[in-house]
DNA sequence: TTGAAAGCGATACCAA
DNA sequence: TTGGTATCGCTTTCAA
C-alpha cells in the first residue's frame, strides 16, 4: 500500500505538505502542487481510511438505521434507503446500513466506536428508543419522522396533518360530504409510526371543521386487502362519494381495479385522492390527484442535519415540509 | 472518549494486557481479566474503530455493491441486501452500501482506502466490470451470480440451468408437450444478467432432450404485463398446457388472476410452476409448485467467501447451489 | 502471565 | 510557502 510518506519522498516534499495539498487547508505553490499531484498519480496513492479517522476528527461515514417491519412496504423502504445513500454520497459520505434487529444496538456500536460521524434514522415511532439513545451517546443524528420527544434533535417530515387537511378540503370544495379513507395496515398505528397519528388528527380536524363524515378502512398487506377495503366503503348504507388513499401502492392498485370492476367512473361517479403517496400517483392505472411524499428532500435534509451537527444534538430542529397538491383529474364535483 | 490507556490505568495493567484481554489472543490470569473487565464496564470503554483499522489489519466492514435497475424488482433487491446484512452481522461485520451509480467506483474507493475488508457484489452480469476491478485491486470479493470470466474469484449462485431442467422435466413427466415460459423483463437478458442465459440454456437443453416445445413470453414491469403474457401464451393456436414462471411476483400474481378469469382450473386445465422464485410460491393466491431462490444461503455463502479470502482472490471458487423442488399441487397430468 | 515500545498512516500545530 | 514532529488509539513483537 502506498503511503503519504512515499508520496512525499517522490515529490521531494514533507508529508505535511502532501497532507495540506490533499486537504487544501493551506496554500501550496503551483510547482509544488504539480509535483505532488504527479507523485500521487504515478504511485496510485489513496489515503488510508483508518489513519484518517484516527488523526482527523471525522470518518466520512454515516449510519442509516432502517428498521423493516413484517407489514412494511419494501419498495418504499428501499427508496428511502437509496435516497439517503444518494444524499450522503453527494456529500462524500458513505452509508453503513443498520438493519435486521440491529437498528438500535447498531447505533450504539458504530457511534461509541467512532465509526460514523452521524446517524440517520428512518421508521420513526412516537416513543422511539433511538431518541434517548442518540442523546445519551451525543452523536449527531437526524430522524426521518418526528418522534414524540423531539426536543433538541433534528427531524424532518412531511406535514402529514396538513396533507390530510388539504385532501379533505379539496374534496369538500367539490361538495363531498362523506369521505372514505383507506389507510396503511393497522400495524402502522399500533406501533405508533408517528406520521399515522398526525395524518389521522389532520383528517379528523378538517372533517370536523367542514362538518363532513369520514369513513375509515385499513388495508392490510395481504392480497386483496385493497379491494376489500374499497368494497367495504362502497357497500355501506351511505357510501362515500370520494376516497382518500393513505396506503401503499398495491392497495391503491387493487382498489382502483375494484372501482373499475364495480362500473364506477372516476371522477364522475367517485373521486379518488392519493395522500402522502410513497409512489407516483400519476402512473397508476387511473392517475390520481394528490400529494406525493417528498422523499428526496426528506432524505437530503436528514443527511445534512446528521452531518451539520458537529457540536452534538443540541442545536437540532424539526423541519416540517409543506405538502404540494398536484391535480390529475381524479377529483370532481358530486353529481 | 475513553481510551485503552485509561482502562489500563484503572485496571493497573499495561495497555497490551488490555488489548490481549479484548482480543483473547493470549491467556490472561483470572484476576487480571476481572480487573480489566470491571474497568471497561465502569468506564464504558469501547475501542476506537479508526485506531483498530490502522493498527490491526482489518476494518470489520464489508462493502455491498448493489446495482439497481429501472426494471429491477425492489422487494427482491431489498431481500438480498438484508440477507447480506444479516450474514455480515452474524460475523461481527458491518455493511457499507454502495448504490446509486456508485456500485463500481465505490468499490475502488472503499477498497483502495482500506475502508473495507471485502466486497460482496450482487446483480452480476456476464461481462461484469467489477470482476476486473476487484482483481486489480486485490480485494477479497464474492459475487452473487457467476460472471463470464469467473476464474479465481468467489461466486455463488443457484444452479439456474438445473432449475430450468427440473421444471421442464417435472412437466414432461406429467405429459406436457407444449410448455409456456413467462420470463423476467427482457432488459434482464439485454444487460446480460448471468442467471438469465443459464436458465434459458437449461430450458432449451431439457426441452430438446424431451422433444417438447417451449413458448416464451417476457413480462415487463408495466402493470398488466403478467396478464398480457399469460394471454399471449393461452391465445396461441397451440396453447401450452403448462406455464413455467421465471419472473417476479407481481407478474405471477397477474398471470394467476388472468388464468382464473379465463376460467382455467389449476392444475386440471393448466399446470403452473414457479422456477427460481425470489418470493414464496406457497403464498400466492394459487400456491405453486416450484423452486425457490435460496437467498439466505446465497448471501451467507457470499459473505463468508468475501471474508475468508484473506490472502487475496486467488483461492476463490464458484459455488453452485442445487435447486430444491417443492410440490404444492399446481402441476398435474395433461387431460 | 505480563510489560515496554515500535509501529500503523494520517492530521495539524508550531516554527522557519 | 514549506518542514518537522507530536499525536490520534490501538495491535503486536520482543523481552522478562
Amino acid at each position: 500500500m502506498v503511503t503519504i510518506n512515499e508520496v512525499a519522498k517522490a515529490a521531494g516534499v514533507s508529508i505535511s505538505t502532501v497532507s495540506y495539498a490533499l486537504s487544501g487547508k493551506r496554500s501550496i505553490s503551483r510547482a509544488t502542487r504539480e509535483r505532488i499531484d504527479r507523485a500521487i498519480r504515478e504511485l496510485g496513492y489513496t489515503p488510508n481510511a483508518g489513519a484518517r479517522m484516527l488523526a482527523g476528527a471525522r470518518t466520512n461515514i454515516l449510519a442509516l438505521s432502517a428498521p423493516l417491519h413484517a407489514d412494511g412496504h419494501l419498495p418504499t423502504h428501499m427508496r428511502f434507503v437509496t435516497e439517503v445513500v444518494r444524499a450522503a454520497r453527494e456529500r462524500d459520505y458513505d452509508v453503513l446500513l443498520l438493519a435486521r434487529d440491529d437498528e438500535v444496538t447498531g447505533i450504539r456500536r458504530v457511534a461509541s466506536t467512532s465509526l460514523v460521524d452521524g446517524v440517520v434514522a428512518m421508521g420513526v415511532t412516537e416513543r422511539d428508543e433511538r431518541v434517548a439513545l442518540v442523546r445519551s451517546l451525543g452523536v449527531a443524528a437526524a430522524f426521518i419522522g418526528v418522534p414524540g420527544d423531539s426536543g433538541g434533535i433534528a427531524c424532518v417530515d412531511l406535514d402529514f396533518a396538513e396533507a390530510a387537511r388539504m385532501a379533505v378540503e379539496r374534496l369538500v370544495a367539490d361538495g363531498h360530504r362523506t369521505i372514505g379513507v383507506i389507510g396503511h395496515p393497522h400495524g402502522y398505528v399500533d406501533r405508533q409510526q408517528t406520521f399515522m397519528a398526525r395524518f389521522e388528527d389532520g383528517l379528523a380536524a378538517a372533517a370536523a371543521e367542514a362538518g363532513v363524515r369520514i369513513v375509515h378502512e385499513w388495508a392490510e398487506v395481504s392480497r386483496g386487502a385493497g379491494a376489500r377495503a374499497a368494497d367495504a366503503l362502497l357497500d355501506a348504507a351511505e357510501p362515500p362519494t370520494a376516497i382518500i388513499f393513505h396506503c401503499n401502492e398495491p392497495a391503491v392498485e387493487e382498489a382502483e381495479r375494484r372501482v373499475r370492476e364495480r362500473g364506477l367512473a372516476v371522477p364522475q361517479d367517485l373521486s379518488l385522492f392519493a395522500a402522502a403517496a410513497s409512489y407516483d400517483p400519476g402512473r397508476l392505472e387511473i392517475p390520481l390527484s394528490g400529494i406525493t411524499l417528498p422523499m428526496e428532500e426528506m432524505c437530503t435534509s436528514a443527511v445534512e442535519a446528521a452531518l451539520g451537527l458537529r457540536d452534538g444534538v443540541a442545536q437540532a430542529t424539526t423541519r416540517i415540509l409543506a405538502p404540494a397538491l398536484v391535480d390529475r383529474g381524479s377529483v370532481a364535483a358530486v353529481v
